[in-house]
DNA sequence: TTTTAAGTTGTAACCATTACAATTTAACAA
DNA sequence: TTGTTAAATTGTAATGGTTACAACTTAAAA
Protein backbone atom coordinates (compact mmCIF):
# COMPACT_ATOMS: atom_id res chain seq x y z
CA UNK A 1 0.00 0.00 0.00
CA UNK A 2 1.04 3.61 -0.71
CA UNK A 3 3.19 5.38 1.91
CA UNK A 4 1.04 7.86 2.00
CA UNK A 5 -2.38 5.97 2.05
CA UNK A 6 -1.06 4.36 5.39
CA UNK A 7 0.19 7.66 6.87
CA UNK A 8 -3.33 9.19 6.31
CA UNK A 9 -4.75 5.65 8.07
CA UNK A 10 -2.05 6.12 10.90
CA UNK A 11 -3.70 9.41 11.50
CA UNK A 12 -7.51 8.20 11.29
CA UNK A 13 -8.18 10.46 8.15
CA UNK A 14 -10.10 9.75 4.99
CA UNK A 15 -7.70 8.90 2.17
CA UNK A 16 -9.07 10.91 -0.22
CA UNK A 17 -7.13 11.68 -4.02
CA UNK A 18 -7.29 14.78 -2.89
CA UNK A 19 -5.16 14.49 0.02
CA UNK A 20 -2.74 11.88 -1.44
CA UNK A 21 -2.22 14.90 -4.30
CA UNK A 22 -1.78 17.49 -1.96
CA UNK A 23 0.77 15.32 0.33
CA UNK A 24 2.88 14.04 -2.60
CA UNK A 25 3.64 17.60 -3.69
CA UNK A 26 4.55 18.99 -0.68
CA UNK A 27 6.41 15.63 0.00
CA UNK A 28 8.28 16.34 -3.60
CA UNK A 29 8.96 20.13 -3.73
CA UNK A 30 11.39 21.01 -0.78
CA UNK A 31 10.63 24.95 -1.57
CA UNK A 32 8.25 25.59 1.67
CA UNK A 33 5.32 26.06 -0.89
CA UNK A 34 2.29 28.63 -0.46
CA UNK A 35 -0.99 27.18 -0.37
CA UNK A 36 -1.61 28.79 -3.82
CA UNK A 37 1.23 27.56 -5.55
CA UNK A 38 0.11 23.98 -4.93
CA UNK A 39 -3.11 24.80 -5.40
CA UNK A 40 -1.57 26.16 -8.76
CA UNK A 41 0.49 23.20 -9.63
CA UNK A 42 -2.30 20.98 -9.15
CA UNK A 43 -5.09 22.47 -10.52
CA UNK A 44 -3.70 21.77 -13.85
CA UNK A 45 -4.10 18.07 -13.75
CA UNK A 46 -7.25 18.35 -11.35
CA UNK A 47 -9.10 20.82 -12.39
CA UNK A 48 -12.24 20.51 -10.32
CA UNK A 49 -9.78 20.95 -7.07
CA UNK A 50 -10.85 23.20 -4.97
CA UNK A 51 -8.32 26.10 -3.09
CA UNK A 52 -10.82 25.67 -0.11
CA UNK A 53 -9.51 21.97 0.05
CA UNK A 54 -6.05 22.70 -0.26
CA UNK A 55 -6.53 25.58 2.95
CA UNK A 56 -7.92 22.40 4.63
CA UNK A 57 -6.37 19.92 3.73
CA UNK A 58 -3.19 21.82 4.68
CA UNK A 59 -4.76 22.58 7.97
CA UNK A 60 -5.41 18.79 8.88
CA UNK A 61 -1.91 17.74 7.91
CA UNK A 62 -0.73 20.23 10.19
CA UNK A 63 -2.91 19.59 12.81
CA UNK A 64 -2.22 15.80 12.61
CA UNK A 65 1.71 16.38 13.21
CA UNK A 66 1.98 15.33 9.53
CA UNK A 67 3.08 18.62 7.46
CA UNK A 68 4.62 22.07 9.27
CA UNK A 69 3.50 25.16 8.55
CA UNK A 70 5.87 28.06 8.85
CA UNK A 71 5.17 31.43 10.16
CA UNK A 72 7.87 33.49 8.97
CA UNK A 73 6.75 35.43 5.72
CA UNK A 74 5.40 38.12 5.94
CA UNK A 75 2.50 38.35 3.82
CA UNK A 76 1.71 33.86 3.70
CA UNK A 77 2.04 30.42 5.11
CA UNK A 78 4.33 27.86 3.64
CA UNK A 79 4.32 24.34 4.38
CA UNK A 80 7.18 22.14 4.98
CA UNK A 81 7.02 18.08 4.76
CA UNK A 82 9.92 18.05 7.32
CA UNK A 83 8.35 18.35 10.01
CA UNK A 84 11.58 17.55 12.67
CA UNK A 85 13.68 20.62 14.01
CA UNK A 86 15.50 22.40 11.51
CA UNK A 87 16.40 26.23 10.70
CA UNK A 88 15.67 28.19 7.80
CA UNK A 89 17.00 31.34 5.77
CA UNK A 90 14.53 33.24 3.96
CA UNK A 91 15.93 35.62 1.39
CA UNK A 92 14.80 39.45 1.77
CA UNK A 93 15.25 40.17 -1.68
CA UNK A 94 13.58 36.24 -3.55
CA UNK A 95 11.63 35.22 -0.71
CA UNK A 96 13.08 31.68 -1.50
CA UNK A 97 13.25 29.11 1.82
CA UNK A 98 16.42 27.43 2.22
CA UNK A 99 16.88 24.86 5.30
CA UNK A 100 19.61 25.45 7.90
CA UNK A 101 21.11 21.66 8.28
CA UNK A 102 22.04 22.05 11.85
CA UNK A 103 20.18 21.17 15.00
CA UNK A 104 20.80 23.68 17.64
CA UNK A 105 22.27 21.80 20.70
CA UNK A 106 20.96 24.64 22.64
CA UNK A 107 17.47 23.94 22.42
CA UNK A 108 16.75 21.99 25.35
CA UNK A 109 18.55 24.46 28.04
CA UNK A 110 16.71 26.93 26.56
CA UNK A 111 13.47 24.60 26.95
CA UNK A 112 14.45 24.52 30.74
CA UNK A 113 14.62 28.27 31.16
CA UNK A 114 11.01 28.55 29.33
CA UNK A 115 9.65 25.61 31.49
CA UNK A 116 11.07 27.34 34.68
CA UNK A 117 8.82 30.05 33.55
CA UNK A 118 6.11 27.96 34.17
CA UNK A 119 5.14 27.44 29.80
CA UNK A 120 4.79 24.25 28.16
CA UNK A 121 6.92 24.30 24.81
CA UNK A 122 4.99 22.76 21.51
CA UNK A 123 7.06 23.67 18.52
CA UNK A 124 10.48 25.11 17.98
CA UNK A 125 11.53 27.83 15.21
CA UNK A 126 14.51 29.10 14.16
CA UNK A 127 15.19 31.55 11.16
CA UNK A 128 17.11 33.38 9.67
CA UNK A 129 17.15 36.24 7.49
CA UNK A 130 19.24 38.04 4.86
CA UNK A 131 19.93 38.07 1.44
CA UNK A 132 20.64 34.47 -0.60
CA UNK A 133 23.75 33.76 -2.79
CA UNK A 134 21.80 33.70 -6.16
CA UNK A 135 20.68 37.27 -5.26
CA UNK A 136 24.24 38.35 -4.24
CA UNK A 137 25.82 37.42 -7.09
CA UNK A 138 23.20 38.85 -9.65
CA UNK A 139 24.12 42.29 -7.64
CA UNK A 140 27.51 41.68 -7.79
CA UNK A 141 27.09 41.15 -11.15
CA UNK A 142 24.93 44.28 -12.06
CA UNK A 143 27.45 46.48 -9.92
CA UNK A 144 30.55 45.11 -11.47
CA UNK B 1 15.89 67.35 24.21
CA UNK B 2 13.17 64.39 23.96
CA UNK B 3 15.36 60.98 23.59
CA UNK B 4 12.99 60.01 20.85
CA UNK B 5 13.40 63.34 19.04
CA UNK B 6 16.85 62.54 19.03
CA UNK B 7 16.49 59.00 17.79
CA UNK B 8 14.36 59.97 15.31
CA UNK B 9 16.99 63.16 13.47
CA UNK B 10 19.81 60.24 14.18
CA UNK B 11 18.04 58.37 11.27
CA UNK B 12 17.07 61.66 9.37
CA UNK B 13 13.48 61.06 9.90
CA UNK B 14 11.16 64.30 10.38
CA UNK B 15 10.02 64.34 14.06
CA UNK B 16 6.43 64.07 14.10
CA UNK B 17 3.80 64.01 16.32
CA UNK B 18 2.24 61.03 15.09
CA UNK B 19 5.96 59.70 15.00
CA UNK B 20 6.82 60.19 18.43
CA UNK B 21 3.39 58.69 19.89
CA UNK B 22 3.85 55.74 18.04
CA UNK B 23 7.32 55.02 20.01
CA UNK B 24 6.08 56.33 22.90
CA UNK B 25 3.67 53.35 22.99
CA UNK B 26 5.64 50.82 21.38
CA UNK B 27 8.49 52.13 24.01
CA UNK B 28 6.62 51.45 26.82
CA UNK B 29 3.94 48.56 25.87
CA UNK B 30 6.24 45.38 25.79
CA UNK B 31 3.15 43.29 24.45
CA UNK B 32 4.85 43.42 21.12
CA UNK B 33 1.84 44.95 20.25
CA UNK B 34 0.13 44.88 16.13
CA UNK B 35 -0.52 47.72 14.00
CA UNK B 36 -4.23 47.86 15.02
CA UNK B 37 -3.25 47.98 19.16
CA UNK B 38 -1.44 50.81 18.74
CA UNK B 39 -4.02 52.41 16.84
CA UNK B 40 -7.29 51.06 19.14
CA UNK B 41 -4.77 53.36 21.82
CA UNK B 42 -3.84 56.43 20.43
CA UNK B 43 -6.87 57.19 18.38
CA UNK B 44 -8.29 57.93 22.02
CA UNK B 45 -5.72 60.58 22.73
CA UNK B 46 -5.71 61.68 19.03
CA UNK B 47 -9.07 61.35 17.25
CA UNK B 48 -7.41 62.39 13.80
CA UNK B 49 -4.90 59.86 13.65
CA UNK B 50 -5.13 57.61 11.10
CA UNK B 51 -4.35 53.91 10.99
CA UNK B 52 -2.47 54.51 7.84
CA UNK B 53 0.25 56.59 9.47
CA UNK B 54 0.76 53.61 11.96
CA UNK B 55 1.65 51.61 8.99
CA UNK B 56 3.78 54.21 7.45
CA UNK B 57 5.18 54.83 10.45
CA UNK B 58 5.90 51.07 11.57
CA UNK B 59 7.43 50.54 8.78
CA UNK B 60 10.09 53.27 8.84
CA UNK B 61 10.79 53.11 11.81
CA UNK B 62 11.66 48.96 11.09
CA UNK B 63 13.29 49.89 8.26
CA UNK B 64 15.43 52.16 9.71
CA UNK B 65 16.25 49.41 12.55
CA UNK B 66 14.89 51.35 15.50
CA UNK B 67 11.98 48.65 16.19
CA UNK B 68 11.94 45.37 14.93
CA UNK B 69 9.06 43.33 13.26
CA UNK B 70 7.89 40.00 14.23
CA UNK B 71 6.71 38.02 11.87
CA UNK B 72 5.85 35.25 14.15
CA UNK B 73 2.26 35.32 14.55
CA UNK B 74 -0.29 33.48 11.72
CA UNK B 75 -2.38 36.85 11.07
CA UNK B 76 -0.79 39.71 11.46
CA UNK B 77 2.58 41.35 12.52
CA UNK B 78 4.38 42.16 16.03
CA UNK B 79 6.37 45.28 16.82
CA UNK B 80 9.42 45.48 19.58
CA UNK B 81 11.15 48.38 20.91
CA UNK B 82 13.81 46.18 21.45
CA UNK B 83 15.95 45.04 18.55
CA UNK B 84 18.49 43.44 20.52
CA UNK B 85 18.31 39.90 19.23
CA UNK B 86 16.08 37.94 21.62
CA UNK B 87 14.09 35.03 21.36
CA UNK B 88 10.01 34.60 22.32
CA UNK B 89 7.48 32.45 23.07
CA UNK B 90 4.00 32.26 22.24
CA UNK B 91 0.57 31.03 23.77
CA UNK B 92 -0.81 29.01 20.83
CA UNK B 93 -4.04 29.48 23.12
CA UNK B 94 -4.46 33.01 24.31
CA UNK B 95 -1.81 34.67 21.48
CA UNK B 96 0.43 36.37 24.42
CA UNK B 97 4.17 36.82 23.53
CA UNK B 98 6.98 36.76 26.07
CA UNK B 99 10.74 37.58 25.93
CA UNK B 100 12.53 34.44 26.08
CA UNK B 101 15.98 36.13 28.01
CA UNK B 102 18.12 33.86 26.71
CA UNK B 103 21.41 34.67 23.95
CA UNK B 104 21.87 31.58 21.52
CA UNK B 105 25.82 30.68 21.92
CA UNK B 106 25.29 29.09 18.93
CA UNK B 107 23.86 32.17 16.42
CA UNK B 108 28.03 32.48 15.57
CA UNK B 109 28.48 28.52 14.47
CA UNK B 110 25.33 28.55 12.79
CA UNK B 111 26.31 32.20 10.94
CA UNK B 112 29.55 30.11 9.68
CA UNK B 113 27.24 27.44 8.35
CA UNK B 114 25.04 29.82 6.74
CA UNK B 115 27.89 32.13 5.71
CA UNK B 116 29.58 28.79 3.92
CA UNK B 117 26.63 28.28 1.96
CA UNK B 118 27.23 31.98 0.90
CA UNK B 119 24.08 33.87 1.99
CA UNK B 120 24.01 36.74 4.10
CA UNK B 121 22.29 36.54 7.21
CA UNK B 122 21.12 40.13 8.27
CA UNK B 123 18.26 39.16 11.32
CA UNK B 124 17.98 36.16 13.47
CA UNK B 125 14.94 35.00 14.93
CA UNK B 126 14.06 32.38 17.30
CA UNK B 127 10.65 31.28 18.97
CA UNK B 128 8.85 28.49 21.11
CA UNK B 129 5.53 28.17 20.51
CA UNK B 130 3.28 25.98 23.02
CA UNK B 131 0.79 27.50 25.74
CA UNK B 132 1.62 29.34 28.20
CA UNK B 133 2.42 29.64 31.77
CA UNK B 134 -1.74 31.45 32.55
CA UNK B 135 -3.16 29.59 30.44
CA UNK B 136 -2.11 26.24 31.88
CA UNK B 137 -3.15 27.32 35.07
CA UNK B 138 -6.38 28.69 33.85
CA UNK B 139 -6.63 24.52 32.95
CA UNK B 140 -5.35 23.35 35.61
CA UNK B 141 -8.42 24.87 37.50
CA UNK B 142 -10.94 23.65 34.78
CA UNK B 143 -9.79 20.16 34.97
CA UNK B 144 -9.28 20.10 38.55
C1' DT C 1 8.46 84.25 5.80
C1' DT C 2 8.53 81.32 1.87
C1' DT C 3 9.17 77.07 -0.21
C1' DT C 4 8.78 72.27 -0.83
C1' DA C 5 9.82 67.61 -0.05
C1' DA C 6 8.05 64.64 3.14
C1' DG C 7 4.37 63.11 6.22
C1' DT C 8 -0.56 62.52 7.22
C1' DT C 9 -5.17 61.38 6.20
C1' DG C 10 -9.42 58.97 4.40
C1' DT C 11 -11.01 56.00 1.08
C1' DA C 12 -10.78 52.31 -1.92
C1' DA C 13 -8.54 48.23 -3.36
C1' DC C 14 -5.93 44.04 -2.53
C1' DC C 15 -5.34 39.36 -1.38
C1' DA C 16 -4.54 35.43 1.72
C1' DT C 17 -7.53 33.11 4.40
C1' DT C 18 -11.99 31.60 6.45
C1' DA C 19 -17.16 30.81 6.71
C1' DC C 20 -20.83 28.61 4.93
C1' DA C 21 -24.17 25.73 2.60
C1' DA C 22 -24.82 22.44 -1.04
C1' DT C 23 -22.95 18.40 -3.10
C1' DT C 24 -20.16 14.35 -3.20
C1' DT C 25 -17.80 10.45 -1.30
C1' DA C 26 -14.96 7.17 1.84
C1' DA C 27 -15.75 3.88 5.00
C1' DC C 28 -18.51 0.95 7.55
C1' DA C 29 -22.16 -2.37 8.17
C1' DA C 30 -25.97 -5.10 6.64
C1' DT D 1 -23.11 -5.49 -3.29
C1' DT D 2 -25.85 -2.00 -1.47
C1' DG D 3 -27.40 1.42 1.79
C1' DT D 4 -26.18 4.65 5.31
C1' DT D 5 -23.86 8.42 7.25
C1' DA D 6 -20.39 11.26 8.89
C1' DA D 7 -16.78 13.51 6.78
C1' DA D 8 -14.66 15.74 2.81
C1' DT D 9 -14.98 18.62 -1.22
C1' DT D 10 -16.55 22.42 -3.76
C1' DG D 11 -17.89 27.29 -5.16
C1' DT D 12 -19.08 31.49 -3.49
C1' DA D 13 -19.23 35.09 -0.29
C1' DA D 14 -17.25 37.33 3.55
C1' DT D 15 -13.37 38.71 6.54
C1' DG D 16 -9.53 41.38 8.00
C1' DG D 17 -4.80 42.90 7.89
C1' DT D 18 -2.39 45.54 4.83
C1' DT D 19 -1.35 48.57 0.81
C1' DA D 20 -2.30 52.06 -3.01
C1' DC D 21 -3.49 56.41 -3.98
C1' DA D 22 -4.57 61.30 -4.22
C1' DA D 23 -5.62 65.41 -1.59
C1' DC D 24 -4.22 67.89 2.20
C1' DT D 25 -0.95 69.38 5.82
C1' DT D 26 3.42 70.36 7.86
C1' DA D 27 8.52 70.10 9.39
C1' DA D 28 12.45 72.08 8.33
C1' DA D 29 15.62 74.37 5.36
C1' DA D 30 16.52 78.63 2.73
MN1 LIG E 1 12.37 23.25 5.89
MN1 LIG F 1 10.60 40.87 22.38
ZN1 LIG G 1 17.39 35.57 -2.96
ZN1 LIG H 1 -1.66 31.76 27.02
Amino acid sequence: METFVELLKTHNLKVTQQRLEILRYVESHLTHPTADEIFQSLTKKYPSLSKTTIYNTLETLTNAGIIQRLTICPTEHRYDFNHDMHHHFICKQCGKIFDIHFTCPNVETIEKDILKDGHRIEEVHGYFRGKCKDCLNKEGVKNG
